[in-house]
DNA sequence: TAATGTGAAGTTTTTCACAGCG
DNA sequence: CGCTGTGAAAAACTTCACATTA
């Protein structure tokens, strides 16, 4: 993920560790649909039952930010909300560029949450001349030409990459080297990026495998457990109903 | 990410770490690249660097799977494709239902790397009727009324969950119900499912709040290092630019 | 001889279980 | 009393470094 520049271990950052960060959002998903319903304090229980955690682990990843919380009563909503906003960098707003305005680019153009907390959709961006000046979301889109200039008028330090995987590389190069430091890459494709750029990854095709393998381990199994059950069948037949009898025949 | 019912630890399957699970579909990757381009054998390293992780890990990896390099050789392309692809349940064809036919779902239909390997887009399902029977990746759309009928007919077992938010829980219990047993969701929403079920989820926001968190931790590191410029400034100019002098000023 | 395969060491993450506090 | 916060133990994962072997 190239977490480098400095000389602090690349996997943890501000003494959070990475595992702690990625779940951050989880919690402050749960904690805002808590805020929407007024509820005002929380039980690390309730809240990780909420974000699909346990919580022993939302405890000790709390225990990283802080001690927020009040013994025997539980967590100030509120308080929680705006405390994990601020740790996560969502209290300021992050300018952001989407690269390739194809389905799934405009898929992200439209997607609401992006706006709500903490990102605005900047500039969208297309390297087909005929989408140029189109809308999607509202939104102009404008021609790779201008890539740098929309990267730098807008202070633009994160970028989205929706391009087919044939593109993905060149136009990372260029997003970086105008200035782009995080990049959310949607195209099946290895970036490669110099220290101290972050790229994450989403892929579609790599969850779907990872299904499949499950779904084929699964598949294993039931045989596994038809096979058992079947010889179980056939040792009854051999041994009797009750089992524990020395055998007749040879195991 | 729920993958019980059996009795062996959760996080393992058949002997290979998840982790490791989780990137075989990188390695299946490079080394299909490599043999379109008719590389006939590749070293741990060049495909490390191929696929973006380091040789030491992908042995690892690959000794999970089997004893398949030759020893100051390295790897055999074609035949390390079959044994990733046998091992990730790619040799069949997996029916996949796509539920949610937005920009998103859209995006997902016609999603080309889907086809190629190892799945298949049985159906695509939405609950607007207006939708019903429109064509989108050359699939027609079908009503929600007749998923059961739909996941029954195509023997599906992984469902992809484009819905928004709200309807997402909604569509998993009636995927659920109707035999499904994968699930991979882009709504953003925390979904739960029984025991033997596995979920994966694919977050925009979660991704774009990690790198959030990043970025907002190299500003603060750039404010030290000029803090700390300023700093070193400011004590050379008080103690003269040869440092190791006993300060004349309070530090 | 070059590169795999792997014990062993090191690191990170998770879980346990309970002391401590409101 | 109830629930947080956290040391300590356990588990998972990564990395090292080298014996092994084609």
């Amino acid at each position: 993920m190239a977490t480098g520049r400095t000389h602090r271990p690349a996997t943890r950052s501000r003494g959070i560790p990475e595992a702690t960060v990625a779940r951050l959002p989880l919690y402050l998903r749960a904690l805002t649909a808590l805020s929407e319903r007024s509820v005002p304090t929380v039980s690390s229980e309730e809240l990780a039952a909420a974000a699909g955690v346990n919580s022993a682990k939302l405890r000790k990843d709390f225990s990283y930010l802080g001690s927020y919380g009040t013994r025997g009563v539980g967590y100030d909503v509120e308080y929680l909300v705006y405390q994990i906003s601020r740790e996560l960098g969502l209290t300021q707003d992050w300018p952001v560029v989407i690269v390739g305005i194809g389905n799934l680019g405009a898929a992200l153009a439209n997607y609401g949450g992006f706006a709500s907390r903490g990102f605005r959709v900047a500039a969208l961006i297309d390297a087909d001349p005929a989408m140029a000046g189109k809308p999607v979301a509202g939104i102009p889109v404008q021609h790779t030409d201008d890539l740098e200039k929309i990267i730098k008028d807008n202070g633009v330090s994160i970028g989205v990459i929706a391009t087919p995987a044939g593109a993905a590389q060149q136009v990372c190069d260029r997003l970086v080297a105008a200035g782009v430091t995080s990049i959310l890459n949607f195209a099946p494709t290895v970036l490669s990026v110099p220290d101290g750029v972050d790229v994450r990854k989403v892929d579609l095709s790599i969850e779907l495998q990872i299904l499949a393998f499950h779904e084929q381990r699964k598949a294993g199994e039931e045989a596994e457990a038809v096979l058992e059950a079947e010889a179980a069948a056939a040792k009854e037949i051999r041994e009797g109903p009750d089992g524990d009898v020395p055998a007749v025949m040879p195991a």
